[in-house]
DNA sequence: CGTCAAGAAAGTGTCGACACTATTGCGTTC
DNA sequence: GAACGCAATAGTGTCGACACTTTCTTGACG
């Protein structure tokens, strides 16, 4: 994605005081940046069309700026253009899953094999060191937390590969499914196999084991169909039952006890 | 590119008759493809800032659907947006190429491994149909359809990895670098060993040899830095001096003789 | 009840105008 | 010549209005 909007969307714009540093060409990337996030939350339920005039107004712009972010949205996948009725939110399903996992392990296993090749022993000492800070309390961070912190340990192999497209696509793949990965960690029968994954892996870079690692990661990343449709079903509740949803909580909770 | 708008742009509209089939929501999708093309072959120069006004009055509509094409383009990594001065041009560099083929190569291995796995013997045949229908004349053909005739063998293979991410993935990078590899085929120097491992590639796929096909694969797309030096130089003068260019193909014969 | 047609309402696509920002051109000074 | 400042020009970002398309509502009919 050499051709992104400079300011960029992954890396974060800096949180400064707004009223001191609004300046011209704001109202486009506020939109994007706001109708993106609603979007990788799923807080626009799968297949839902856009209203433009409501976001319109409840974004204080005109619909201009609004269409642009959803022309960009709709390139990097999170929605669909129908001319004439508009703008779509992507679907949740079972296949858009798999197939979404299956192209970041592939992504990401090519990345660890570059990263082997490439990358100058002070670079792989990097992910050891990102790893080592974060392994021991990483267990007991909240979701968003483990979540943020395992994403940047992906991308930071990505950026180790040389190959800044690779660190593109992997980042726009993130973006994608981060609402089911989300809904996973959150999960009861998510377990710290994770640690002694991202462990292992650590050790296979330090041993530049291209093979060994591109494995580790493969089996780390990829999901059964069962497993995802299980993710799917607790995503499904929490988009369009959110309040039942936290009522069945309770529910279980209470039948458990 | 799940999200891609409806009409999709890499399938081509149909030619129906302009006045007979002239729908609303035509502007800006007819921008988007006239754009696009500029782009994909560099009519508008690496780095070139993009002109509104220009384009809208050469295309005879509003700047509206053009900077809604833009924006869409600038997802698709075409050209860059940069607040307040507009859109520019993708670059056209040895590393941007280098990277491109590698992403190219990464995806395009991973999808023959999905085939072999998946294709039923049917699919598979269709992989071997298409190869033999153009062997024998794929050599004399101009560069043009050797290049959407290569182009589609690679995409069928994709298609038969049965994950349409891929597919849409493979898309993307080849618009991004068709201008290159139309250069290339162009060259003297452009040998007929691309038939040799298109075939070997289908006997791979015959076999279901997946790491042999990969192999092949990746060999085939491949570029070594001074190749790509060299495409690139050729790319450039097409692009900055394309007069002088022709020029000094002339000289170059006039001298060999 | 279901189906259809017509009209109203809502939403989409594009337009041209306006405010703002960046670029260019020109004159002055050293 | 280079550097600077200012004004003019050109281009970008957004606005609200209008035309067009789609969706929704309502009434009539079988």
């Amino acid at each position: 994605m050499t051709g992104r909007v400079e300011t960029g969307a992954d890396s974060g714009p800096s949180v400064a005081n707004e009223a001191e540093t609004r300046r011209s060409a704001d109202s486009s990337e506020r939109a994007y940046l706001t109708i993106r996030k609603l979007l990788v939350e799923f807080k626009l339920k799968p297949g839902e069309r856009i209203n433009e005039v409501q976001l319109s107004r409840s974004l204080g712009v005109s619909r201009t700026p609004i269409r642009e972010a959803l022309n960009r949205l709709a390139s990097e996948g999170f929605v669909s253009l129908t001319p004439n009725r508009g703008f779509f939110v992507r679907s949740l399903s079972t296949e858009g899953l798999l197939d979404l996992y299956e192209l970041r392990s592939i992504i990401e296993s090519a990345a660890f094999r570059l990263m082997c090749e490439r990358a100058d022993d002070s670079e792989i000492d990097r992910l050891r060191q990102y790893w080592e800070a974060i392994v021991d309390v990483y267990p007991n961070q909240p979701p968003d937390i483990i979540l943020a912190e395992d994403e940047g340990f992906h991308l930071l192999i990505a950026e180790l590969s040389g190959n800044p497209e690779l660190v593109g696509q992997l980042s726009s793949i993130n973006a994608r499914i981060r609402f089911i990965r989300r809904i996973q960690i959150e999960h009861p029968s998510h377990d710290k196999a994770q640690i002694t994954s991202h462990s292992a892996i650590v050790e296979a870079a330090v041993k530049r084991d291209a093979e060994n690692g591109a494995k580790l990661l493969r089996e780390h990343i990829e999901m059964t169909v069962s497993a995802t449709q299980q993710a799917l079903k607790d995503a499904l509740l929490k988009v369009f039952a959110p309040d039942n949803g936290a009522e069945l909580k309770r529910r279980r909770r209470a039948r458990d006890a």
